[in-house]
DNA sequence: GTCTATAAATAGATAGAC
DNA sequence: GTCTATCTATTTATAGAC
């Protein structure tokens, strides 16, 4: 629908209190009564857009249904594992600025969008790899470290950089690097940081 | 300042357009027309957080003012350089949350802030602590890599762990380390990860 | 389903007394 | 310096016609 539309490009851009239903309105083509019609409260419709974003977005493409990541792990074939992981997850959310975006906003404004998605994928992610990551320690592979803060500094260099993309570097031309040439990098950088 | 304190940590907690001139003067225990003799405006309110802040807080601290670091530089001593600053900076960003929140609102709703932190402090780390990389590639001590690449998966550690313990882990006990260990493994990785 | 008109509440800001 | 009272514009939301 076309209200919820701009409505997810307005809230990504300016937040929940930033947003006027009038604004909406306008930008949706409609007037403010017609928004008011299809969603009772504006609280309405940012929960409308949370319950939309939260399940076709985000969340769908959790890494271990990605059949290449699946066979890298068979075959532990460790760099093929995390320059994937790296790879999609860069492009998913570059692909989907807006939705990085609310979620931050959720998250400073401790709305419920920001803890779905932190029970149903961030913490998924930290048992997945992190189970990958002991089984490899206990093959002799990995040095001794803790596969939870493995995990966060790598999810760190992934979310830092795209938000990077995302806030600034538009147009400031600081680091112009392809997704790929990023994933490579970033993948090399943590293997190589906690082989045994 | 009574008003700038509660201000500031409103204007963290909820943004700018999500504080309201009458919830700080409630926390602030005036009325509304004293913060309006303060400060003309609601605007030139933000303005003096953010000059306050950005000379007071987060700016002040440039890495290389710090003897310890300038000491590992000149002795080549990788490890302590990147231990030392991840440490000040972990300890820094923990110590003034809110100055972290604002900072990121202000990006968000792309006020200067967010500007001036970038032309200021960020992208001077960004071409201190490069050079820095590029003189130990040439000593042969790191792999050719890109040194504001590196830079960034570094930052993205410390940047996303603040913000992790900031935002989600108080309470929630993911991943209980102190500051210093996480230093340790975060200098780690990254040197590790980017030696010849 | 959508609009015009309008109500009700809240926002930022000012006047003027103490 | 601070307060009470008030103003104006904006914001959320509704009524009712088409």
């Amino acid at each position: 629908m076309q209200i919820l539309e701009v409505a997810i490009s307005l809230f990504a851009k300016q937040g929940f209190s930033g947003t006027t239903t009038k604004r909406i309105a306008e930008a949706a083509g409609v007037s403010e009564a017609t928004v008011f019609k299809h969603f009772a409260t504006k609280v309405e419709l940012y929960h409308a857009i949370l319950d939309l974003k939260a399940c076709e977005g985000g969340m769908k493409t959790l890494p271990w249904e990605d059949p290449k990541i699946q066979d890298a792990i068979e075959r532990s074939d460790d760099f093929e594992v995390f320059f994937t992981l790296a790879k999609v997850a860069l492009e998913n959310q570059q692909e989907d600025i807006d939705f990085m975006k609310l979620l931050f906003h959720s998250a400073f404004e401790k709305h419920e969008l920001a803890d779905m998605f932190f029970a149903g994928f961030v913490s998924q992610i930290y048992e997945f790899m992190g189970s990958y990551i002991r089984r490899r320690q206990k093959e002799g592979a990995m040095r001794s470290v803790d596969p939870k803060l493995a995990m966060r500094a790598f999810m760190g260099m992934l979310i830092h950089h795209s938000m990077n993309n995302i806030l600034w570097d538009q147009g400031r031309r600081i680091l112009d690097i392809s997704n790929e040439e990023a994933a490579d990098e970033f993948a090399s950088i943590l293997l190589n940081g906690i082989k045994r």
